[in-house]
DNA sequence: GATGAATGAGGCTTCATTCAT
DNA sequence: CATGAATGAAGCCTCATTCAT
């Protein structure tokens, strides 16, 4: 019967995380999420204020190591291989935290009026300001973003294509890679 | 009174889009669409059976396009001239139908449990391998995929780099050109 | 394409008895009456001004025989030949119009709030008041009330009986002649 | 306000049958079920999940009295005296739960299409089995069957005869006695 | 920590009906 | 004779939320 005690919330953020992922915020209700846990609509209350307060707990829990990156970032010189280095660990993270940056694909026009949406927007974009070169020509702001996205695409579509999951992330990593270098270089 | 007539069908699908793109297929409801028009809720269900149907009929009319896009890129020789209109020609479609993609971007979950949805996701599986050389590296492979998203990514997200719209556009496609030609090479 | 002409009103009595019998008259729809005669919702209403206007017209039509069997009834001498007369010209009636009473013991509560359920509660009594010994006792009217429903229940329920359906029908009748026949004896 | 605690899931179903025996079960709305025990439509899905369910439940608690009888039935001898017991007993079950009784003679199409609906038919059945026996002529069946039908059609069409309902009863109950009588002697 | 009972708002859908053409 | 388009009312149902216990 009694899974752990104490640690229901947690519970709850992870049952909620994975039926967000899979079916979207709105199609998804306490219902089913307190069904899934075996417990009842009441109990999520005490836990969390509202619907979106799972929500809003999750990404906090989840997008801190995304923080602690960029302040990481800001602290480096900007040379090529610091670039090199952001990318190498956003990957990490989209990896650890896969089910919320599924999750943030796929809703992002409700994630988007969440206020920690557009936080999350903001850290995008900051995000990408350390990896461009301030006067660059409008085609290698074009790779840096590309570079991004590939690494957002390559985690969650690469797997139609046969391979090793570990093989196909170097692959993708490295068409990343190369995108900033070629900002670079253009510079 | 009486809007223009005989529209009303047209006028459903472009309003519905309209919501849907900015606030998520869940989220918009019937009423909101109904209000919108000056329209009744019953007067939508005479024009389609269900929410669900009203998606799929924007669905089909706009894919369309991209149909005959794919037929067209069947019947040419696989050239890396071809494999570059390829993803000029389907520039010109993303732009064409803009809601509707940054409808399918936002709303995947919901998308992905449409038959049109499925249809859809194997249409962008055919168009990659359209572009992608069977033997090539799994690199080449991640560049190829690189290049499609980078046009869906850059057609919506350069939106916060200044710059002149169409040398946006423009600088978006020289980047996926680029990808395919390196993974042509590299082959 | 085109069924006989100028029949129309008859196809959607038919058709609507039909399914009015199936499913119940509150749950069948005019939509479902409409697609199964290929023909709109609007074109029933250029036959009949309501719903209820159907079913009052085939009360109307199915009804007239019994209206004659009572006019009938009503000339003859009150003997135990003619009340037996009377049981066997309704059973002939109950089978011809079978639909229709099959419909009226499913949907009694629909049927006893149209003005025409009322009129055809009345003719059962006044069938039943045929049928039976003013002073009799109380045991004897209940054998005539039994009668007419044996003929009822019969027709409907005999159905889960094996038997050649001829012979079954008179054996309904004969328990039914058999009932006013002891009726008649008590007096 | 308050009223008794606790027992809002069979007040819900009281007033339910009491409205479907009235009215009919599609005419029913669940506005107005709600609206006359004071509570909201909402509340009535905290009990029931549908409906149909509400219906499904008074089934079961007022079909349980039957079931003993069958069951009970099906221990005895067969003999004349025990047919004519279970007709007794029928006709207690029949008066004890009349409004459910009414209710399935008015809404047969409903009720038939229910699995409940399916049981109690073969409930009809296996009762008309254990009053029949084997192999008896097609009039001693339709006499049998008559029996019941004379018990039911009794307890709600005497209505429309004067006299003490205790002695009406009686009278209706000698006529199933006697029929089922005649179809032993028949054998 | 959690439940049982209930609510108010709102969702999608269907219905009978109307009317101009 | 019949249709196409629309309406207003109402249906069943689900949701997020609350609160006394």
């Amino acid at each position: 019967m009694a899974q752990a005690r104490g640690n229901t919330r947690q519970r709850i953020q992870s049952v909620a995380l994975e039926l967000f992922a899979e079916q979207g915020y709105e199609k998804t209700s306490l219902r089913e999420i307190a069904e899934r846990l075996d417990v009842t609509k009441a109990a999520l209350y005490y836990h969390f204020k509202t619907k979106e307060d799972i929500l809003i707990g999750i990404f906090q829990d989840l997008t801190a190591p995304m923080d602690e990156l960029i302040a990481w970032a800001g602290r480096q010189p900007r040379t090529l291989e610091t670039k090199q280095e952001i990318l190498r660990r956003y990957q990490v993270n989209l990896i650890a935290a896969a089910p919320l940056f599924r999750f943030m694909q796929d809703n992002h026009a409700v994630v988007s009026k969440l206020s920690v949406g557009l936080t999350f927007k903001e850290r995008m974009l900051t995000l990408n300001d350390l990896i461009q070169e301030p006067g660059s020509s409008l085609t290698d702001k074009a790779r840096c973003i590309s570079a991004i996205f590939t690494l957002h695409a390559g985690t969650f579509f690469m797997a139609n294509v046969e391979g090793d999951p570990e093989d196909k992330r170097k692959a993708v990593l490295e068409v990343a890679l190369d995108l900033v270098e070629q900002a670079q270089k253009g510079h």
